[in-house]
DNA sequence: AATCTATTTTGAAAAATTTTTAAATAGGTT
DNA sequence: AACCTATTTAAAAATTTTTCAAAATAGATT
């Protein structure tokens, strides 16, 4: 738990696919690993993952494992990540091209 | 490019750290490594790393090269967690606890 | 109780990422 | 031009992550 956990659990494109598929839904292990064409075990290991970044939460019917998004989490993240969006832009509509002169882009 | 390599980027300590360091301020690639006390070929490999993403720029002034934030694409990523966000909640107000009936919470 | 189904766990193997070392670039200074 | 400083690149080594195969759990069904 904690924003290292969730943007690695982010980081591979299995999970986000698990994720994306539980958007409207919640399905068992079973479903998914068969949707997603891999082995039960692999499937496991990258619940785990995204269960330790609090990002999903299971509840379980009979002998299955229902698997749903916990959104609340999404709502943390968009704070994290908020506090890198622009802010105040300086003013600099008067001004010559000062960045020109400093800077050669690359 | 893309959101995996967004992700990916982001799912890195140090690479967060970095971000989190060109917050406020452009620095060089010597001052951040030094700060973060890595070798300059690490953080080279960091920085081509969020370079790819999309999350830096970089300008050169003499034979330094300094790296900033590129905080338009965080805009991007918002709009795509949003998209886990809680839409509309069915009211279940008027409703016996069936959730308790059919689920076992683990 | 024995068996079956769904899922998880474990330990080893495979694959991908990160770090290190050394050499290469690029540009500034003497 | 020769040299110095900052940074990048390349190849190998180290580390971490992911997958696989097999065994272990947990619960349902017969």
């Amino acid at each position: 738990m904690g924003l290292a956990d969730t943007f690695t659990a982010l980081s591979d494109h299995v999970r986000r696919s698990i994720l994306t598929m539980l958007k409207n839904e919640a399905l068992t292990a079973g479903v998914i690993a068969c949707r997603l064409s891999i082995s039960p075990a692999a499937l496991s290991y990258h619940l785990s993952q995204l269960k330790k970044a609090d990002l999903l939460t299971e509840y379980k019917v009979k002998n299955y494992v229902y698997y749903e998004l916990n959104s609340t989490l999404f709502d943390e993240l968009i704070l994290w990540i908020k506090q890198f969006e622009n802010k105040e832009r300086p003013d600099v509509s008067g001004q010559q091209n000062v960045a020109a002169h400093m800077k050669e882009w690359v």
